[in-house]
Parts: structure tokens; sequence; C-alpha cells
RNA sequence: GACCUGGUAGCUCAGUUGGUAGAGCACCUCCCUUUUAAGGAGGUGGUCCUGGGUUCGAGCCCCAGCCCGGUCACCA
């Protein structure tokens, strides 16, 4: 393994430090007595009292006797004050001047024991009197800086470093935290909202012999005991109904999702969902229960109703306003649609400049229309609804309407947030749509849905009216933290594998190089050049790659130049 | 998948018709007991994304590729 200068570095403190018989990894348990936040946020509290506090250290400055050093637990950063003759004194100076200003580095995870007090300047420190070593970083961090003005310097800001090293940008980018915390508010809000009703959260499979409930190419897998393909869940909603058919009036279940689709910075292979369904009720009770939901999750997040989204201010205040998709249409493209055959919608498609081809049903042109010229228009909060039957295999025909379903899709910022609807509970019309999805597939759709066999006898046993929803997670965290990119709040994106480190692999020329090495070492590098019969540029690369990885060597003598084999 | 932009030190970035690879921070050595992004002095550190080509000479020009980002396509 190839190590910098700096890694090196910090090996060899940690070996220094074995010696001087401080194990850099202590397996004890370090108690601490606080928090940061809760010390500077209770100065008064603290004052002149002993903490023991644990973290790591971020920034260091050292002056002679003295010192100052950032140390970052879990809730804060504070400043701590070392002086030589608190941890040590001046006849056995090693814990300060060795271990201390030589041996320690920034990143590293210690313990200290000291009395909060302020500086002539102002700020709330710790006095530290002992000093512990936690765990030695053998890898330099990024120094982030925050100057004065509040304004950052050399941030730690490429994207890619950022997701692959996720756990640096933790520790260096305060407010990537402060995401990830909000992330976990928003969920546990909505639990809260869930449990308080008495609905089930439940767990269902992941690995499903049929990926079923939403239409999407599935990731495939495979199961060797029982020698059959496996796909990775594209939806849940299917196992959920039968939970539904089981007896439970209300169950619900943070699922992961996997999609076989592209990647951009609104999708990533596996996401996050929580799906909902209710017995007994419709729709429209589900449209009144969101609004209730997502207000009260605005505001236990960000203590108000109004998020900034971008450029966009937001308000999840209710109510939201109810367009039919129809209607929809009809305002952004100036075409009533409703009704209107295949042949008759694909021109509309054509006039609007929606490209269209054989394999496109009503379902998916209106679905087209509405997604190019619409959807970018619902800024605020909008439900849309009344889809129409084709796209919505799995919803109940409206009451008033046979070529509609039942359906709302909730937008926010121009973007589909949530999906819900009447569920379809005639198992006869169900097997029918199945079948109508069946033929989609045979005309070429491949995100056509499958036929599920027992989710129809599910529902030949009878389940009761049902409403469900789906809220796609990881984008109403994306609105609520005001992140354009679900990279933004996933932990770990998904990402193209690093560039394997570079190998010693020589290429042709190199191995015809050394092998003439080999056979005449040593030889006068001039001769050796001749004999190589290389270009100049390529001699050059050749050699410096051999003696780089320790093949090969260049001795300068008083007679010259040689090359000798190693 | 197409197009556009970029890839230089651990981090953030400069780099002149093509002529000895730079700065700040970090790191190392030395001096300094309550400092405020950065105290002072000196020093170390580079496959300039990769591979070809042009050239006496390439970080820079040409070709091909890889990777990040962006736009579009795909994607309820």
């Amino acid at each position: 393994m190839q190590l910098s200068p700096l890694e090196i570095i910090r090996r060899e403190s940690l070996q220094k430090l074995r010696e001087l018989g401080i194990n850099p990894y202590p397996a004890e348990e370090f108690k601490t007595t606080a928090h940061i936040n809760d010390i500077l946020s209770n100065f008064d509290k603290y004052e002149g009292k002993e903490v023991v506090l644990a973290g790591r250290m971020m920034s260091r400055r050292i002056m002679g006797k003295a010192s100052f050093a950032e140390l970052k637990d879990a809730s804060g950063r504070m400043q701590i004050y070392i002086s030589r003759d608190e941890i040590s004194s001046e006849e056995d100076p090693t814990m300060y001047n060795t271990v201390f200003k030589k041996l320690l580095d920034m990143g590293d995870i210690i313990g200290i024991r000291g009395d909060v007090f302020r500086t002539k300047v102002g700020e709330v420190s710790v006095n530290v009197k002992e000093l512990t070593v936690l765990s030695k970083s053998l890898r330099p961090l990024p120094v982030v800086k925050t100057d004065a003005d509040g304004k950052i310097h050399d941030a730690f800001a490429d994207a890619e470093q950022r997701y692959r090293r996720r756990y640096v940008d933790l520790i260096v980018n305060d407010h990537v935290k402060e995401t990830f915390i909000k992330r976990t508010k928003i969920t546990n809000a909505m639990r809260n909202f869930f449990n308080e009703r008495g609905y089930l959260e439940v767990e269902t499979p992941i690995l499903q012999p049929i990926p079923g409930g939403a239409a999407a190419r599935p990731f495939m897998t495979h199961h060797n005991a029982l020698d059959m393909p496996l796909y990775l869940r594209i939806a849940n909603e299917l196992y959920l109904k039968r939970l539904i058919v089981g007896g439970f009036d209300a169950v619900y279940e943070f699922a992961k999702d996997f999609r076989n689709e592209g990647m951009d910075r609104t999708h990533n292979p596996e996401f996050t969902v929580m799906e909902l369904y209710v017995a007994y009720k419709d729709y429209n009770w589900m449209m009144n229960m969101t609004e209730e939901l997502l207000e009260k999750v605005c505001t236990e997040t960000n203590g108000t109703t109004e998020v900034l989204i971008g450029e966009n201010k937001v308000s999840f205040k209710a109510p939201y306003a109810r367009v039919p998709i129809l209607e929809a249409i009809k305002i952004h493209t100036g075409f009533d649609v409703a009704g209107m055959k295949e042949d008759a919608l694909r021109d509309v498609c054509k006039k609007v400049g929606i490209e269209v081809d054989e394999t496109m049903g009503i379902g998916k042109m209106i679905d087209e229309l509405f997604g190019e010229k619409c959807e970018h228009h619902y800024i605020q909060p909008t439900f849309i609804t009344d889809y129409p039957k084709e796209m919505s295999p799995l919803t109940k025909e409206h009451r008033t309407n046979p070529d509609l379903t039942e359906r709302f899709e909730l937008m926010v910022n121009g973007k589909e947030l949530a999906n819900a609807y009447s569920e379809l509970n005639d198992p006869i019309d169900q097997r029918e749509r199945f079948e109508d999805q069946l033929k989609l597939s045979e005309k070429g759709d491949d995100e056509a849905m499958f036929i599920d066999q027992d989710f129809i006898r599910a529902l030949e046993y009878g389940m009761p009216p049902t409403s469900g929803i789906g809220i796609g997670i990881d984008r109403l965290v994306m609105f609520m933290t005001n992140n354009a990119s679900i990279q933004e709040v996933l932990f770990f994106p998904q990402m193209k594998p690093e560039k394997k480190a570079p190998s010693v692999e020589l290429n042709d020329d190199e191995k015809a190089l050394l092998k003439l090495i080999e056979t005449k070492s040593p030889i006068a590098l001039n001769d050796l050049k001749t004999e190589s019969g290389l270009s100049n540029k390529k001699w050059d690369k050749c050699l410096k790659h051999l003696t780089k990885n320790n093949l090969a060597k260049v001795n300068n003598t008083d007679d010259g130049l040689f090359v000798e084999k190693v």
C-alpha cells in the first residue's frame, strides 16, 4: 500500500504512543458527564464545574506551553484549553510536549477532564486537566474553517468525494449532519402520527417472486436452494393489501423499494416509500389525512408550515387544491381529452409535441401529457385527481365516471410526492385489469404489471373498501431540507465503482524493456535506450514506470548512468 | 445513451504563443501561557485523470478512453 507522507507520520506517531505505554485504541469504557451543546447553551450551570467530554479534535493552535484545540462531539463543537502544567508538569512534560504537541493530530479522538470557563475573549472553553487518547486517526481530514463572518474556507465540497466518503462529509460539514437528523425527525413524526391513530407498522417481503404493485423494471436475483428467480420489490402494495384482507384496519410500512431504471439527481436505484392502507376509507378521506400529516411533519421538523424549496416558498398548511387530471390537461394544453379514443389522443400528443409510439396506450399518453405539460406548474401542494382507468390497474373505478379511477397524486414543487387511491377490491375487475396489463406487456411495455394470482385469490376472500397511499420519503426529505439532489438526503447514494488503485501492470513496451534490463544488467543508460528502439517519450515513460515500481534502478556512477535490475 | 463543462499537492485553487510545476491552508523543524478562519521563521510534499500522437521540448496542442458535475433522453 502506498502511503502519503502525512499518513506515514501518523503511523510513526502511533508507534511512538505505544512505546510510551499509551494504547492508541483502548478498550475501556470512557464515561463522559456532559455534551458540548449543553455546556454552550447552559454555561451558567456549568461554569467552574468539572466535566468529562469525548470527541474528535478538529483543530489545534499551539502557543508554547499552552494550546487551544477544538473538540467535536455528536452534539457540537467547543474550544478546549490545554496547558503543559495542567496535563503534565515542568519536571515531566511528556504528556504535553510529546503526546499532545507531537503525537496527536487533528482528527484524533480524545477524552478530556477539566473545568468549564470563559476565556478573556469570551469563548466558552474547558481547561483540561487530564487527556486520554481514545482513538488515533491515521488519515488526515480536510481542514474546513469558518471565519468570523461565517465564511467557509477550503470547504470539502467535491460531490463525488463527499458521497463516497460520507463519514468524512459528516465529520467536516456540520450542515450535512443536520439534513440527516431532519430526515429521522420526519419519519419519526410520521410514525407518531400513525401510531397515535392505532395504525400498525409492519414488515413485508423485499424478495418477491412477482414484483407487483407498481409499473417499473425490477432487479432480478436468484434463490439457489429453490432454484427460482426472485425480484427485489418495486413496491409493497400487494402485500399490505393482503394484510387488510387478513383483518387489520390499518397497516403501514417504511419500505425500501428497488427499481432498475435511470439514475439522476432525483432517482436512486433504491429509495424509501411509506405506504399506508386504511380499511373502510376512500381517497377523499386520504386527501384529508395527507394534508393533516404533511402539515404536522413540516411543523415538527421546521417549526413552521412554510419551507423554501429552491426559489419557491411552499406552504404545507392544509387544505391543498384538488384538480382532476383531465382538467389540468385542459388548462395547460387547451385540449379536452376526456373520453378520447386512442387515435385521437395520439393526435393531441403530436400536436403538443410529445413523441408517441404504438406501444403507448391511453393511460401512458395521458400520463405523458400531464408529465410534460402540467406537472411542473404545481408548485404549491396540489392533489391531482381522477386518473384514467388504463394507467391505474389497482384503483377502484370512479363512482361517477367509469373511464376514470378514484386516484390522486400529490404534486409539490412540480414533482410527484405521493400517490393514493381508493383500492380496487373487486377481484373479477382486478383480474381483468391485470389481463389488460398483460396485453400492454405483449405490446412491448416492459413496465406493465405481472398477474399476481395469489393477490387475486386474497381479494376473492374479500377486502374491505380501503384507501392506500405511498409517499416518497426521499423526495419529502428533499423538500423539507431544501436539497435539489436525492444524493444529499441518502447517507450512501449508489455510485459507480471507484477506479481501481493503479496496480503494477506492465505494458508490452515495459515488459520488453524489463527483459532487456534483466539480461544485460548493468547496462549504460544510453546503450539501453538505443537497444530498446523506443521513442524518446516512450523510453522515458517506460523506464520511469519500472524504476517507480522498484523493478529497475538507475545508478549514477563516475562512469555515467547505468541501469540495473533489482 | 447524446451534448456541454471540468479533472493540477491531504483540502481549496492558480498556472502566461508550448520552455525548470505554483499559492493558501494542512504537514515537518524551531520560537511563543487565555488565542479567534490565518502568530513568526524555515522546510517537506506532485502517476498535472489514463493511453497514444505532434514537437528538440506537452499541465497546456491533437486523437481515443475513464471519471465527477450539468442539460437532455430514459424513468407514473
